[in-house]
DNA sequence: TATTGTTATACTCTATAACTATA
DNA sequence: TATAGTTATAGAGTATAACAATA
């Protein structure tokens, strides 16, 4: 594989039979410079500034697991849906209920569990940041036809299910 | 706005005139999920092993800046293409010339600046990360065709376009 | 004795500040 | 006095280990 462009027509198309290594050598630099666009742009910060909720990135994303739960959950099963160990959100939820954005309460089925559920504010404040992200979204999309952003939805989807599949295959 | 799916197709509608906050409502979940996937997934860290590098992530990183260049770089033309700042990448050329995979050189043109310059086994190292990360991929878009893929790519380079320019922009 | 969560500690990646050498 | 790079230090985000309480 030569990954300089200049070297790139003549050598790459003999390495496969059809021609997939070609695609992949725009796709995956488009796939990282998307990640570096999200990342290094800053762009959750600025959400988090202009709700104004004064919470760094994982508190808030604890907040918007549970708003899009809309249920309590157990620290466990935050912790299984942000792909995180329980530690680390134990530490967001000690923050949040600070703060009074969120409650434990201690679960009904099981006395060694808790639940913790958003306070009105702390649903307030997981909605205005999602107002924030979505409006930069939409602002930064104003131009795509509703066709685009549903194929681009729909790609992504796949790709990220193929990708998961066979991340937890290899 | 509401995200609670349940409630979803009901509310959303009246929000914006085009629709455009429902495609949003798919579309970025997806976004997150992708970059759950590629990153909890440890995707880079299996490709760092595959190829046997003893690498860590920032370190690899610079020397696919100098693979894709095809040229040597200076320290600051590094940092800007990986988007971080210049001691992050001063860290990870000292551990690379420790491993004798870059070798500094003064630019002839400015004594000031130094010029990295990847040795032949910090080029096959980075080849064969690469190749790891490339085969990956291809794996897991096997069932793919040439127009799904390159559908994709057409999709996410303009996405990132986008996104680039509105955080430039805002 | 297995599981849920917490506390304490350590690790990875990257930034800021202070400095050196050349321009 | 401005710029390229380095050194030293600090911060954000997350993991691991040891422990407590309940099952």
């Amino acid at each position: 594989m030569d990954v300089n462009p200049r070297a790139r027509a003549s050598s790459d198309a003999a390495e496969t039979g059809g021609g997939g290594e070609l695609d992949l050598m725009v796709l995956l630099p488009r796939l990282a410079r998307l990640g570096t666009a999200i990342n290094r742009g800053n762009l959750v910060e600025r959400a988090l500034e202009r709700a104004g909720t004064g919470l760094d990135r994982p508190a808030v994303n604890v907040l918007v697991q549970l708003r899009m739960a809309d249920a309590p959950l157990r620290v466990g099963e935050i912790a299984h849906r942000m792909q995180v160990v329980g530690p680390h959100v134990t530490r967001q939820v000690n923050e949040l209920e600070r703060r009074l954005l969120v409650r434990r309460v201690v679960d009904p089925d099981d006395q060694r569990a808790r639940l913790i559920e958003p306070t009105p504010e702390g649903t307030a404040c997981a909605d205005r940041y999602l107002k924030a992200v979505f409006g930069f979204f939409d602002r930064a999309l104003a131009d795509w036809s509703a066709e685009d952003r549903r194929a681009l939805g729909s790609l992504l989807g796949r790709f990220t299910d193929d990708l998961t599949a066979h991340l937890a295959a290899e």
